[in-house]
DNA sequence: CGGTTTCGCTTTTTT
DNA sequence: AGCGAAACCG
């Protein structure tokens, strides 16, 4: 299909920056590719110096994807596409130094700092104030607020509390050759802020930037843009105002009029025609969003047909919902031939799965579940990545600590007290500490020997992982700890154990495909930075046509399926009440629109009366939000089923005649 | 030291 | 109701 007039200026138009308003389902992913293809056609920018940047490694590699598709094959691997956590990395590589890192620095992930800043928090302190001193740090940090500012401005006690244990956090990791997350953006601009040169030659490697999601970039991200982009301003930013649903992990939608001020030559091109819906779902979609205080007003719109109202069911609690949508599911199979995989259902929180789970199981419908305890979390896949990560850098105590007794080396409390002992006296890390001769004489001999057969392993595997093959490196390392042993005597049965020991194996085939996916010039450690930029979404390659999806709406930005069923539409859930407490109803009602936007052909909304939490039962009430969309524009369904009692026999015929058409083949 | 039990807390979203 | 962390026992 040809572009359209919007698409086709949006690809032209390289004179400046642009900003592309692009509505869900518009084609943004065609225009950003379309616009790369035409930069290298036109000899416009070398394709080693064009960078597009997505949120997630997700969206990058269907990025990559879609470009290989249009171009040679060689021309698109020059190409940089990644996260904007990916190219701070890249930068912060470069010149770790610069910002106080060695080489090899570590990244912790969530839970790491998460655990050391409970360490630093004054002891006892509970667990969700510990969760919110994280998030209000991570805030600080991706608005380029450094701690003594923090300090300084702290209004109450517990932020005063929280900037204190920032300061130490920063301490603390820094100690350990480490930088978190946040820092993968906020060293990278210090950087770029501080270092003329550095900047001058990130900005002759990088002459044309393309940013997709553009309204979820946060401050930091931002400046990171601006700096990149320079006074040239060779930008095109792509992004969706009523799409922008991150404003809690510090996202800014506010950064797209910013854009406007900060570059007045800003040119601004709006894609309304949605290529994904039908009508009837736009229109609810339109008169949703219509609710909310909009700059950039658009009114998407579809050349595809009305097709079906979208269906409201109201159900008594959470177990009748899931066994009306399931049903609702296997009746779409079973009639239209649908398959599983053509159908998805949405929610707000991760909890929302299980009564869906459970229904799906017990029809055998297959289905797959994007988020929840997954790969990376896994107690054998953090093993093993903390003894990669304290292979290329010793100093990382996180890791220390995970895998000094794991497998059991009879290094408990009593020897690790002695090392921390001496690492807090002379200001070394715990692996230092492990080295030195006071903590080693005042072992026992058994112990002392343990101790130094594990820092010996450590330090011979790091040679190895520098120097020869990454990959050997990791399957030594794996041989020395028996690490299979460990696991089969672990494990509760056979099975189990082979379960974990599979993720081991995958773990292994990801660092495997990374390396030879990469520079052969990487070195384990190069290897475990990227793998920690991973997260579960990035594994789910394998959901096949023939599974129900389930996915929160967070996850869903940027999918589209044929079925969507959006589910617990009831205050205090969607809107959810702590959003609502923190004043973030209109992105609420965002992640709703994000939710109807997914439906190319069916809308299925649902709420209950009733529902369990904490195991009590909670009255609910149907959300405002479905009090916003018109009656006119949807069917509602009270009880089991239609509410016309012919639509109803008519729907049994049908499933009866499905049935035996089936039962015929 | 390691495994089991009990308690207490949880459910917003994630690079 | 279900899970993880501390407490407790062998």
């Amino acid at each position: 299909m040809p572009l359209n007039p919007q698409q086709a200026e949006a690809v032209r138009y390289l004179d400046g920056p642009l900003l592309v308003l692009a509505g869900a389902g518009s084609g943004k992913t065609r225009v950003i590719t379309e616009k790369i293809a035409r930069l290298v056609a036109d000899g416009h920018t070398a394709p080693d110096r064009i960078a597009a940047i997505t949120f997630t490694n997700k969206a990058a590699n269907e990025m990559r994807r879609r470009v290989a598709g249009r171009l040679k094959g060689e021309v698109a691997e020059r190409l940089t596409i990644c996260t904007f956590h990916a190219l701070g990395l890249r930068i912060l590589r470069q010149d770790a130094a610069a910002v106080g890192l060695r080489k090899g620095f570590s990244i912790l992930d969530a839970q790491d700092s998460a655990a050391m800043l409970r360490d630093l928090l004054p002891a006892g302190t509970p667990p969700d104030r510990l969760e919110r001193a994280r998030h209000l740090i991570g805030l600080w940090k991706n608005a380029g607020i450094a701690p003594e500012r923090a300090l300084a401005e702290a209004g109450d006690e517990f932020v005063m509390q929280a900037a204190r244990g920032y300061a130490r956090y920063q301490e603390r990791i820094s100690a350990c050759n480490a930088c978190d997350f946040d820092d993968l953006l906020a060293m990278p601009l210090a950087l770029l802020e501080s270092d003329g040169g550095v900047r001058a030659g990130w900005r002759e490697r990088l002459r044309y930037l393309l940013v997709d999601e553009y309204q979820d970039t946060n401050a930091c991200q931002y400046r990171l843009l601006r700096l990149l982009a320079g006074s040239r301003g060779a930008f095109t930013a792509v992004g969706d105002d009523d799409q922008s649903i991150y404003g809690w992990r510090g996202a800014r939608p506010e950064n797209l009029q910013a854009l406007q001020q900060d570059y007045p030559e800003l040119k601004i091109v709006t894609l309304e025609q949605n290529y994904r819906s039908c009508g009837a779902i736009l229109d609810a979609a339109n008169a949703l969003i219509g609710n909310n205080p909009r700059p950039f007003e658009k009114r998407l719109w579809s050349q595809l047909g009305p097709g079906e109202p979208p269906a409201v069911l109201s159900c008594d609690d959470d177990l009748h919902e899931a066994e009306r949508v399931v049903s609702e599911i296997q009746h779409l199979t079973f009639t239209r031939r649908v398959k599983p995989g053509h159908c998805a259902i949405l929610y707000r929180g991760n909890h929302q799965s299980r009564p869906f789970e459970q229904a799906l199981r017990e029809r055998n419908i297959p289905y797959h579940l994007s988020g929840g305890t997954a790969f990376f979390d896994r107690a054998e896949v953090k093993d093993v990545l903390s003894y990669l990560r304290l292979v290329g850098n010793p100093d990382d105590n996180s890791a220390f600590l995970r895998v000094i007794n794991t497998p059991r080396r009879s290094l408990g409390a009593a020897t690790l007290e002695r090392i921390a002992a001496h690492a807090d006296s002379s200001g070394t890390s715990l692996f230092e500490a492990a080295l030195a001769p006071d903590v080693r004489g005042a072992l026992a001999a058994r112990h002392e020997r343990q101790l130094a057969d594990f820092t010996d392993l450590i330090i011979g595997i790091g040679d190895r992982g520098e120097r020869g093959d990454p990959l050997a490196a990791v399957r030594d390392l794996l041989d020395a700890i028996d690490y299979e042993d460990w696991v089969r005597g672990q494990a509760r049965d056979e099975k189990a154990a082979e379960k974990r020991l599979n993720n081991v194996n995958e773990l292994v085939a990801w660092l495997e495909r990374l390396y030879r996916a990469g520079d052969p010039r990487d070195t384990l450690s190069d290897l475990v930075a990227r793998l920690a930029l991973m997260t579960n979404l990035d594994r789910e390659d394998e959901a096949g046509d023939g599974q129900v999806r389930l996915m929160t709406l967070h996850a869903a930005k940027g999918l589209e399926f044929p079925h969507v069923f959006l589910v617990g539409l009831e205050e205090g859930l969607l809107p959810h009440a702590q959003a609502l407490a923190e004043d973030g109803e209109a992105e609420e009602r965002r992640l709703a629109y994000v939710g109807i936007t997914r439906a190319q052909r069916t809308l299925t909304l649902s709420h209950c009366r009733k529902r369990r939490r904490y195991g009590e039962w909670q009255d609910c009430e149907p959300s405002r939000f479905l009090a916003e969309i018109p009656d006119s524009l949807v069917r509602r369904e009270d009880r089991d089923g239609p509410a016309d009692p012919e639509r109803s026999r008519q729907r049994r015929r049908d499933h009866m005649a499905a049935m035996r058409q089936l039962l015929a083949e």
